[in-house]
DNA sequence: ATTAGCACTCTCAACCGGAGAGTGCTAATG
DNA sequence: CATTAGCACTCTCCGGTTGAGAGTGCTAAT
């Protein structure tokens, strides 16, 4: 167990390697906060932590640095989250509203909006529905020799798809079969939605069915990531080599990065987690820490947000930020609709 | 203008440096090529040739290195196409194939095929209508409180967007309307749609035609790009240093990457032009060329293929690939339609 | 016109050497 | 017994020097 004292040197420890990127020595701690003990008494108290676990070295004659359990237990209790203010508040929320386009757009800004002010990656996750309904579907045929699958799921997204038609099909012919399918498969589900395929006698409505069933399936596997903030990321001095910013730009590869990010997430919405270094699991990303949050409506449509960024972040700050973007997305997604 | 000789030697240290990325000096290609002239010789030529702005010099006592022009002159004239070998075709072939989702995973497959291929920045634009017309349309309740309307235009492209609706209004309802609208909305361009808007008494009719004309205009606009093999041509030489290499990574933001695409291209498909340096006059990436061709169908919908990479690029294996998977896409979505 | 020869320039890597920063330990102190 | 002053020791980092090597440009000879 750490002292009260421990306690309080790990966290000055960690907030100022935070702030500086540069090893903390017990003599630049009693200057800066005017400590009421000397530098060497500081000495014991971190070859304790050393020994511990908490900080580390580099080498013999350099300051201290957190170890990942230091930052941790920082994270976990020793921390004070850094407020947002209202002004910026006021900012984030005022971009965010400037939506011109479609749901992408819309996430490819909030990812820039959060990416600028933790000055590290951002990512967001489109929503994804767990167990969406079919709302509505239409058949539009296109060239006269193949027709267009558009369907509408229940929490407003769409999915299309071209199917090949054998012979031509005038657009007053597909219209009447939407309707007919449509009163048939409204608000059923994707395992639904495949049962009555086989049900269907009639070949090229089942063919329909079964293309629309896996449209509502498919959306569990086709998440798109929005990214941005790499630059500010990659100014972080602990990429300040060639070597390391090439690493850190082929660690953020995109398949990458969704690992990560899925399996730092929480499933369930206004939690955040923090997972720092190898806590994460992901092999090559070591040196990188997520903050993560879900965001979506009640109707239980999911995505995440998140930022990346070294295991040295400024998690007082990333963290409120995080939780506060992804819960203006929950909002704004349950206002859309 | 240059004498035979003079081609000749700025061919070989155009090839030169782009083989080994440092600056050529005289010795070394009389020895490499056994030229059955001195090297004195060839100093006087390169003397010339730098006269004449084709080549250059970092410092006194180094070797010479092309200048835009030297490339230019090479592109145009001195370089033989290098052929893709049968057998990369068919693997190029292959994996464009393998197409799982929907176009956007089809285009950002595309992207990364190339970008293998070429080891560069490889970006691939959507396929934007000229002046696309609408098919249909269909408006689909959701919740009760708002209503999702999505068009689909005669190119296959499906857009939506969320209207706010301050009466509830049930999905039969919305069928008729979509009925009545269709009918004289069908085939209508831009232009026409938003005219039409006018001509409409119904506030809430009026209302739709008017999103649908926005809708038909705005995919002009928001053209996303596709981009992969950034890491690979980080690892060029010329951004061997932690500043270039930032200098890089924000000059490959999304948005000036477009503009850079979208001034190289030219209009035609079949087409690939090449612009080296400051010919393409985006600020900032002076020393970026760019191979670029469009791809698309007979119907007029266009997107580009491009490769991006440092001025010093193997024009030679390129420009040919680039070719290629442009042509291999327009086939295929011309067949996929 | 070509070329041998040579002086001159510039870069680059290696190699000190010393200043500076920090620690760990020992011995003294309250 | 916890704390601390003092000091030896270690390691990094930076600046300056040096010499080798690579190339050119020029001159004079062929």
């Amino acid at each position: 167990m750490l002292t009260d004292r421990q306690a309080a040197i790990l966290r000055l420890v960690v907030q100022e390697y935070i702030e500086t990127a540069e090893p903390v020595s017990s003599r630049s701690l009693v200057e800066k906060h005017q400590l009421p003990i000397s530098s060497a008494t500081i000495r014991n108290e971190m070859a304790r932590l050393e020994e511990d676990g908490y900080i580390t070295h580099p080498h013999t004659s350099a300051g201290r640095v957190p170890a990942e359990i230091g930052y941790r237990r920082y994270v976990e209790s020793l921390m004070a989250e850094d407020p947002i203010a209202p002004a910026e508040q006021r900012t984030i929320e005022h971009q965010l509203h400037q939506v011109l386009g479609g749901l992408d757009e819309w996430l490819s800004l909030a990812a820039t909006i959060l990416a600028a002010s933790v000055g590290n990656v951002a990512v967001v996750t489109r929503p994804q529905a767990t167990g969406a309904h079919l709302k509505h579907m239409q058949l539009v045929e296109l060239h006269g020799e193949s027709v267009l699958l558009v369907a509408v799921m229940d929490d407003g997204r769409v999915r299309q798809r071209i199917l090949p038609q054998p012979t031509p099909t005038r657009q007053d012919v597909l219209n009447e079969r939407t309707l007919r399918l449509n009163a048939r498969m409204a608000g059923l589900g994707g395992a639904a939605t495949q049962l009555l395929a086989t049900e269907i006698s009639d070949p090229e409505d089942a063919t329909i069915v079964r293309a629309v069933a896996e449209l509502i399936e498919e959306q569990r596997y086709t998440e798109e990531t929005f990214l941005d903030g790499l630059r500010a990321a990659l100014e972080q001095p602990e990429f300040a080599s060639v070597d390391r910013m090439l690493m850190a730009v082929q660690q953020l590869q995109a398949y990458r990065v969704r690992r990560l990010v899925e399996q730092a997430r929480g499933g369930r919405l206004g939690i955040t987690r923090v997972l720092i270094g190898r806590e994460h699991g992901v092999e090559g990303m070591q040196e990188w820490s997520v903050v993560v949050s879900s965001y979506g409506d009640a109707a239980g449509s999911i995505g995440a947000v998140a930022v990346l960024g070294p295991t040295r972040m400024h998690y007082e700050r990333t963290i409120p930020r995080v939780r506060y973007v992804a819960a203006l997305m929950s909002h704004l997604i349950e206002g859309v609709r």
